[in-house]
DNA sequence: AGCACGCCGACT
DNA sequence: GTCGGCGTGCTC
């Protein structure tokens, strides 16, 4: 029996490979392209990879694709291979990972012509043919306002002007006649290029790094450029993306989540004097649509973007930028959990062009891959400006009398800058008012239904809230146990101190900075313009405050709790804090001003704070690692996460339980198996959680046990009875 | 992932 | 007597 030709199509699903269809009758169109087919009662989009492809299986068992989708194909032959790296990987379906990697808009079946605006315009015959439309008054009426557009043409807007709403049937008709062309254009989002500025100067170590990326273009290279804030590695950026324009190529900068700013976006768009797009969550489908075609056009010569806009088609792409690479926004936690980070670094080697990731506080692991020799460290030593480096120091708080957290020295501190007339920013990673809500009498704590967690109180809005879940219920006013009068709210949140620093400092002007005060649009802008124009003095806010707004006159800056980051459950919990607490004094002291970073901790003797205030992040790093090492974690071991969730812990266990039976017939003697245990929480939103941690000091043994052990997993009876998904390089172990 | 098929409880 | 619960299995 012959096999049967068919096109190899990878479809959204639990698939390990493609799904095989029988081919359009059509040339066939090339690989990238979208296709309508059918699954499983369902018709879904999927990619073609293959079409010179022999079925295994019998004819009878195929189905015909419905529909080719794009005549240009949607995936690059390039992205179509990174993909399938980073499935390979991540050991993520490629299906899916396709599916995430497309814009939403391009996902669903239906009119992809979203992103693109309709455009008519008359045709020769239409000039002539007002005579065969004499029964057709809509019709005529129609051609006359495309004859009075002429070249130029009408969009449905214009119609729309013309013709009231009732316009496209007519329309439709004339382009039937042959009267008239249909044709779509790009909506093209581009900032504006109008007010060009001029580069500044640069320094010595600036000029260097520039033309040590500049001179790489052409070919891979990895770069970590590490620079304090304020250095000015914007402007190194900015040289390297001038330089790769002047070839005729484009650049992809990568920002995280909160980075990519209005402002940051037209300081590039007027640097660079060409059509630069933006590329995050904010946008619309359509919006986002427009922009990732007029990157794979060629029309935009630069593309700024959060994670996902790694994988931008560019057909001339000659260099990528990965800025703040230490953020965690570049790991994807849900899902297909990829790096952007790391597969910027994997694009930029098989495409053969420069990467530069770019951090004051570079990640534990690019600094290894720095010693290792795979990356060359750029060092941008200066502070530009006359700014002056803020002064650190460690805050003992035992045995002090504290006022809402904050210790005599801190206050009087405090006390003093804003006499002196400076702004001072005060962190506080808990936001809320207290975190927990207990009973004097009985010892009642509130806690949530759903999750293994306090409920945090809330007092402005009157509620008690879980923020796992999003929980809520009213603030109660008596014990709800044994219903006396002496409910206490214990320990703070940044309403709280935001409360007591407006009692103590009202004239000064607080703003509080967190997820409740920035939930509205605009609020967040409102707060950094009182924060900018001295309105407000005191900030107090969550990390949020300390990611990449610039408060010039700020000389004080607090860390009220350091030690949640120093004994946090997690391994990456100290270097997190470590690099806050360098990012926030970054903000410190930038004009004339001194700075000053005052740490409060119970713990002055603890060796990662010891050495971060003595020899700075370098010294912090070399602390870190040595733990790291002793630990076998990374960057020195690798780990992948098998996380799994049910109704019940025990469907949850049962199968890591199972998952950890397969890894003993794999016997991989490099791997170690950690659990099943219980996640940090167990309980969360109603769902058990457990998990199964795979560790081994080398990537070989680990890829080839969850090669092994994934096919298994999915046929697994244990686990269509829980969500389970795998994290490779999880970001953390929560 | 979705969606259909398939056997056991409270309802028009 | 049905509507529907979600366990099980499949999708080229």
């Amino acid at each position: 029996m012959s096999k049967t030709p068919v096109w190899r199509v990878a479809v959204p699903g639990p698939f390990a490979g493609p799904l095989d269809y029988l081919p359009l009758p059509h040339e066939a169109p090339p690989p990238g392209a979208r296709l309508e087919v059918p699954l499983g009662g369902r018709r879904v989009v999927g990619v073609l990879l293959d079409t010179g492809a022999l079925s295994e299986l019998p004819a009878s068992r195929l189905k015909p694709v419905r529909a080719v989708l794009d005549r240009e194909p949607s995936l690059t032959p390039e992205l179509l291979a990174l993909a399938r790296w980073a499935a390979d990987y991540y050991h993520h379906p490629l299906g899916e990972v396709i599916a995430a990697l497309l814009p939403v808009a391009l996902r669903a079946v239906g009119d992809s012509a979203a992103g693109q605006r309709q455009r008519w315009r008359i045709t020769d015959a239409g000039r002539g043919g007002a005579e065969a439309l004499k029964r057709a008054p809509r019709q005529a009426h129609a051609l006359r306002a495309l004859r009075a557009a002429d070249a130029a043409g009408l969009d449905a807007d214009g119609f729309d002007a013309e013709l009231g709403g009732d316009w496209p049937t007519p329309v439709r008709a004339l382009v039937a006649r042959g009267f008239a062309t249909r044709e779509l254009e790009d909506v093209v989002p581009l900032a504006p290029t109008s007010a060009r500025t001029v580069a500044p100067p640069l320094n010595a170590a600036q000029q260097d790094a520039a033309t040590r990326i500049t001179q790489a273009l052409g070919g891979y290279a990895a770069f970590l450029l590490d620079g304090v804030t304020g250095s000015g590695k914007t402007e190194v950026y900015l040289a390297a993306v001038e330089a790769t324009l002047a070839r005729g190529q484009q650049a992809l900068v990568l920002v995280p989540e909160i980075g990519l700013t209005p402002q940051v976006v037209a300081r590039f768009a007027a640097r660079c004097a060409v059509p630069v797009v933006a590329l995050h969550s904010g946008l619309a489908d359509g919006e986002r649509l427009a922009a990732w075609r007029a990157a794979r056009a060629g029309h935009a010569r630069v593309v700024l973007g959060t994670r996902s806009a790694l994988w931008t088609p560019l057909p001339a792409l000659g260099l990528i930028i990965v800025d703040e690479e230490h953020d965690a926004s570049y790991k994807q936690q849900e899902g297909f959990r990829y790096s952007a980070r790391d597969l910027a670094l994997v694009r930029a080697q098989r495409a053969g062009l420069p990467v530069v990731l770019g951090s004051a506080t570079p990640a534990l692991e690019s600094l290894v891959n720095v010693e290792a020799g795979r990356y060359t460290r750029l060092v941008l030593p200066e502070r530009a400006g006359k700014a002056r480096h803020p002064r650190l120091e460690l805050v003992d708080l035992r045995g002090r009398k504290l006022q809402e957290g904050l210790s005599p020295h801190f206050i009087a501190r405090l006390d003093a800058q804003l006499a002196s007339g400076g702004q001072a920013l005060i962190f506080l990673n808990r936001r809320g008012y207290a975190p927990t809500l207990t009973c004097h009498a009985c010892g009642f704590i509130a806690g949530c239904l759903r999750c293994d967690a306090r409920l945090v109180a809330h007092k402005r809005h009157g509620e008690l809230r879980c923020h796992h879940c999003g929980s809520q219920q009213r603030l109660p006013e008596r014990c709800p146990a044994c219903q006396a009068d002496e409910l206490l709210l214990a320990g703070r949140g940044t309403e709280r101190l935001e409360e007591w620093l407006l009692e103590r400092y009202a004239a000064h002007g607080v703003a509080r900075i967190d997820r409740d005060t920035t939930r509205r649009k605009g609020a967040l802008d409102d707060l950094l313009a009182d924060a900018h124009s001295g309105r407000a003095r005191l900030l107090v806010g969550t990390q949020m405050l300390a990611k990449g707004h610039d408060f010039p006159e700020v000389g004080l800056v607090g860390i009220v709790e350091a030690d949640h980051g120093l004994f946090g459950v997690d391994f990456r919990a100290a270097e997190r804090m470590a690099q806050l607490i360098v990012q926030v004094a970054g903000r410190a002291g930038r004009a004339e001003r001194p700075g000053e970073v005052l740490i409060q901790t119970r713990h002055p003797e603890h060796a990662l704070l010891r050495r971060l205030l003595t020899e700075g992040y370098a010294g912090f790093v070399a602390e870190a690692l040595a733990e790291r090492r002793a630990a076998g974690f990374p960057p020195y071991g690798h780990l992948a996460l098998l996380r799994a969730e049910a109704p019940t812990g025990a469907a949850a266990e049962a199968l890591l339980v199972a998952a950890r039976s397969v890894l003993g017939e794999v016997a991989e003697p490099a791997l170690e198996v950690l659990g099943p245990a219980p996640a940090p929480m167990e309980r969360r939103a109603g769902r058990h959680r457990w998990q199964l941690l795979l560790r081994s000091d080398a990537r070989g043994p680990l890829h080839a046990a969850l090669a092994r052990l994934m096919p298994r997993l999915r046929s697994l009876p244990e686990a269509r009875r829980a969500r389970w998904n795998l994290d490779v390089d999880p970001q953390d172990l929560g």
